[in-house]
This record gives structure tokens, C-alpha cells and sequence, in this order.
DNA sequence: TATGAATGAGCATTCATTCAT
DNA sequence: TATGAATGAATGCTCATTCAT
């Protein structure tokens, strides 16, 4: 059989994009170098070109395989029937604890919206952070077609309420303060109700 | 007198941070080679050095030129008395305004955020980015103060209005769709009042 | 018996001789790779090293293979008693025919009379293209023992011959001009005859 | 003045390209590396991208130096009024003395012919080989014209002597056996009155 | 003070060769 | 015997930085 080839094979892939995603988290995608990525990933550099067809390819699917959970795991909190505020509620939870546990990623989650990595993706797959924004966009859609949402327009909304979260969340492990309970709530409020304080009476 | 040579020491600093930002703002800033700015400045590439410690001092004030230029502005918009709401408005309005009229410096505003812009201030001088969040973090603490606002933490908060706003800024150039009062509009009733629709009466 | 053994062996061998010379007729001696010539085989990278010792020692029994065609016929027309001028143009016909069948393999005759190539042969096989100069010295030793030639030098004859003849075949396939029993006839005549123009009576 | 800066720049030129030379006399063109020639030159590899603007003009510019002495020497040699076969001679006589005295590049010329060869000319300047060759084929032209010579096809003519010659002359350093006046004498009388023997009458 | 030629470590990529299976 | 994944030295080229002038 083949199979335990296949197995071995996707093994080394996988190895080779965890170490990607270390070097990657570590040092941003610019600093990335083939050489680094075997080293840290215990193969020659040569070997790197055996998984993958070039630097960009490589760094492209390192990044796409941590988007994809993330993507995988918002989607399932969009449910039918579900009231808006508490699916948007649920985002946010999901969006903060995802970032929580893969904090080293977090950064390449940001270089990916920038130019050097639209050059990075874009070439075989479609961008995982336009996937992400369309997510957002579809949720926000249909909660204005149901009357639940003011008719702000989607994207733009999908785009302002993902880069505010995504800046608080890199913030937040910075400092290694609080956890992100705190950070859902007050977002969630904010979005929600609005920050002006409302009169008693 | 040493005067006359200050200043033409100044002048000098000047040009060539004038052509850093060009080159920075054509290029990005992984684009940015010291020869492409001593070009741009008419100068030898080893003068460079004179004026600055490395590529990264350099470029790090060069960044912090344009992001002045805001602070000032934004600084104006805040008055004594003014009430809140109109305040914040303002503030996006200036914002949205400045990169309106520097959109060729807006990504490197982007990537000044990145990891490779944290690695390129926050060495002598304090990041400018960080400036412009504690702008908007006084104001919000004063708002939260007089009870304007509610009780957010006014740093998470002046982060998360930051970031949303610059994507969305950035997304609107990259359109070149509608203008920026626009923004300035559905933000400010977003922030102020919330998404929720409310129901009539 | 071992004779199925070494049948196979020899089939194997063979197999990828051919498949050489065919990847070294598309890209040249430099173009030539191990990875190519084992895909052009059929069989893995290494295998090939199962019967060749390094890439150097195949290419040079490859080269071998067709020069070895190239000397039987070369051969057959050198037939005793044959006057030498007659036997001179059945060889630059035999030589320009061949060549003309053979034209993907020119460039690596081409080669292979250069550093590259002499360090491609040489070292255990006798090179084909010195055992082609000697066929054509002993013909013209030969000849000038016999009175039919003057008595130049044989093997600077030959070699003399050899290039320019070779030159003059590269070029016409280049510019697919006319065809080869032209340059039979003016070779001959320049050979035989000598190049002045003689007056008349 | 830039006299004296001029004079540096154009000696270092000098001495890579005599470097140059060197390493292509000893390793050919594919053996060439840019290290190779900047450890010969006594230079750092990034050096030679100051003088040249990559490896294939390097190395084009190295071999027309060479061959544009030989030209120039040649084409003093061709003078109105002289008779052709005494014009022949003197070429035979510069061609063979030239090489003998710039021996180690002889491989180059050879080389230049093949296919890396023409990819590596041709851009920029004109093949120095195509010249050489174009300045023998006007010659035979002209002594076509005034009918000193057979009607042959001058450019065949040309490319068949040239390599025929030099050949001749790369075999003769091989050996380090006779001098060069006696291939004049041979190749001469072979040109001129053919080889066949002539019976005393 | 200003220069810019020189440096050399670094980059992404290729490929002949080895060796565990 | 045959494989092909793995290797790592080598390639052409770039560029931040230094230093003699």
C-alpha cells in the first residue's frame, strides 16, 4: 500500500508548515528565510522544495491552514434562527479564544491583510482573510434584511468591526493582562448598544 | 556660532526623511533600499549614516514626520466643553480627511503596525502610533470621566476605533468609491448609538 | 545461466543511453539532467546510478553510441583500391548525409569536441571524436604513401577537415538552406583542387 | 578631475575582466561562477556587479576584448592592391600567432561558437565570431570579384577555413609541438593549390 | 562633512549524489 | 535490483553597512 508513504509524506508537509508557522510568527513575513524554516523544521533547504513549489507557495499554505480552522469554527456559530446580537456575541468569543491559543500566529494574521502578503496568497487559493471578511459580511447581510441590524452597509461593517477586534485581541497578548471574556462584553456592548452613556430616568 | 551649521545640518536631516517618505510611500517598507533614498535625497549613500544611526532610525523618523502632521490636527479638534459626540466626529472626520490627502503615505501607516514597523520604532523614540492611540485614549477618559461615555477601558477602546477606522479608510482608497463623509456618518452613529435597530416605539 | 541476467542489464542500460541522448539532443550538454534523463527512461534517479557511475561517464557513452554509427559508415566507404579523390567525397557525403539524418545530435557532437564535452570523455573510453580523426588520418596517411596526396601532415589534415566540414554542416542546418550534395561538391573542389582561380589556357 | 578616478575604475575593470579571462581559459563558460572570478580577481563577488550588470555581460565583455585585438589585427593585414593569396597567407600568419600568444583563451573562442555561447554575446554588442567571420567572407568576396579566386560561396568559405584553422591551432598548444609558421605554410598551400598530389609531367 | 567603491553575509533556488527501504 | 526522498554545496544576485579619500 501505499498509504504509509502518503502518511510519512503528509507528516514532513505538516512539519514543515508548523515550522513555517513558527518562523512566521516569530519573525514576520518578510523575515522568513527558506533557511530558517529547515532549520527550524530539522530538513535540509532543498527538502522544502520537495513539499512545496517556492517560498511563496509554502508561506501561502502555512497561513491558509490556520485561517481555515478559524473559518471552520466561526461558521458554525452562524445558526438559523439564532437572534443576531447573540451570534455576534458568539463571533467574538470564538475570534478571541481562537487567537488566545494560537497567539504566536497572530501576527501573520496581520501582515496577511498587508501588500507583501496579498502577494502571498492570491495565487492558487483565494485570500483566507477575504473569506473571513465574507463571513462576517453574509452574517451582517442578513441581519439587516431581517430587520435585526441598522442597514449599515455589510462589508464595510464586516471590515471596521474585524481589524478593531483583531487590534485589541494582538493588544491584549502583548500585555498578557486580562482574558478575553472582559474583551467579548465590552465589544459586544459597544456594537450593541453604542458608548454613550444614557441617562437614568 | 554653531547656528548656521545646526541649520543647515537640519536641512539636510530634512531632505533626506522627505525622500525616505517618497521612496516609503511608493514602495512600502520592505521596498525601501538606503540607495533608492540617497537617490531620491541627492545624496551619497554613506551620508546617510551621518544623519542616521541605521535603516531603521531612519526610517522609523521618517514615519513619525507624517504621523505629527495628524497628531496636531487631531489635537485641534479637541476642545474644552465641546461635548462628546461632536468631538469624536470631528476626530473622524480629521482622520478621515488626513488620509484623504495622504493616501500615498497610508500604507505605510498600515505597516507601521506590522512587525516589521514595531521593530522599526520602538527603539529610541516612542512609536508614533503609540501617540495617536494615547490621543484618543485621554479623550476617551476624560468622556468617561464627565460621564459622556460609558465605563469602557478608554485604551482598548481608542485601539479598537483606530484599527477599524484605518481598514476602513484603506479599503475605501483601494475602491476609490464614495467620499469620506459618508464614513464619517455611519461610524459615528455606529459608535454612538450601537448596530441595534431599534424598534419603533 | 547469467546470460537473462545480463540481458536485461544490457536492455536497461540501453534504455537509458538512448534516453540520454535524446534529452542531450533537446537541451544540450549543460542542459542535461539526471532528473531528466531518469523521467526520459522511465526509471528512478537513482537507478541510474546502478549502471553508470556518475553523470559524467553516462553522457559520454551516450555520445558514443551514435558517433559508433557514424564511424561504421565512415568506414565502409574507405574500401582499398578506391582512387582517394573518390573516396574523399564519398566521405564528406556520408559525413553531410549522416548529420543531416542526425541533426538534433549535431549540437552535442558540437559540444562535445569542447572542455565541457573533453572532460566528459576521456577518462575511461577512448573519446569517439579522436577515433573519428584517426579513421580519417590513416585515410590520408594512406593516401600519401601511395603518391594520391601530397605529403601534408595526416592528423592535422584530418582535423583541419573534420572542424571546418562540421562548422560548414551546423551552419546550413541553421539556416535550412540548400541541400548537402552542394557543400559535397564544394568541399571536394576546394580540397582536391585548391582554391585559385586559374586563367584559362 | 575625474581623471585619476577614471583611470582607478577602468583598472579594476581591467583586472576583472582579465580575471575573467582567466577563469573561463581554465574552466570554460558553463564552469564559470561569478565566486570563481572575484576570488581571481582579488575582489568581493558584489564588486563585480559594480563593473557589470550581471554574469552574462561579464563574461560577453571578456571574450570581445580578446577577440577585438585579433580583428583589429587582422583587418591591418587586408590591403588594397595586394594580391589574394599573399593576403591569405598573412592571415593564416596573424590567426596563428595571435592565438599562440593569447593560448589560454583559445577554449573561449572555441566556446563561443556553441550555443552558451551565443547566448552570451548577442545582446548587446554584436558576436565578435560573427565579425571575425564577416571579415574573412568580404575578403574571398572581393577576390571572387577580381577573379582571384573560384566562385565559392564566401561565407562558406569563411566559416569552413575559420574552423578548420582554428582547430588546427587549439590541437598544436595541446601538443606544444611545431611552431606556427609551418601551419601557415601547409594550410596555405592546401587553400590555394589543393592537396591533391601533381604527377611531375 | 561628504563620498561612493567595496564588502560579504544573505537570499531563493537547483541538482548531482547518497542511502534507507 | 530499484527506488526516490533527502541532502547540502553551489549558483547568480542584492543590499545594509563601512571606510579610505
Amino acid at each position: 500500500m501505499g498509504t504509509k508513504e502518503a502518511l510519512v509524506e503528509e507528516f514532513r508537509r505538516d512539519s514543515i508548515l508548523k515550522a513555517a508557522r513558527h518562523v512566521l510568527a516569530e519573525r514576520g513575513i518578510a523575515g522568513v528565510s527558506m533557511r530558517a524554516i529547515a532549520e527550524e523544521a530539522g530538513v535540509a533547504k532543498g527538502t522544502l522544495y520537495l513539499y512545496f513549489s517556492d517560498r511563496t507557495e509554502l508561506l501561502e499554505q502555512a497561513a491558509s491552514g490556520v485561517f481555515d480552522e478559524l473559518l471552520a469554527r466561526l461558521r458554525a456559530e452562524i445558526r438559523p434562527g439564532r437572534p443576531f446580537p447573540q451570534t455576534l456575541r458568539a463571533l467574538l468569543r470564538t475570534n478571541l479564544a481562537f487567537f488566545d491559543a494560537n497567539r504566536e500566529f497572530l501576527r501573520v494574521y496581520v501582515e496577511m491583510r498587508g501588500p507583501e502578503g496579498a502577494a502571498c496568497h492570491a495565487r492558487r487559493h483565494r485570500p483566507v482573510y477575504a473569506r473571513y471578511l465574507e463571513l462576517m459580511e453574509s452574517l451582517f447581510a442578513e441581519a439587516v434584511r431581517r430587520g435585526e441590524l441598522k442597514s449599515f452597509d455589510p462589508a464595510r461593517l464586516a471590515l471596521f468591526l474585524a481589524e478593531g477586534l483583531s487590534a485589541v485581541v494582538v493588544r491584549r497578548l502583548q500585555e498578557r493582562g486580562h482574558g478575553s471574556a472582559e474583551d467579548v462584553e465590552w465589544i459586544g456592548d459597544l456594537l450593541l448598544q453604542g458608548m454613550v452613556a444614557r441617562r437614568r430616568s
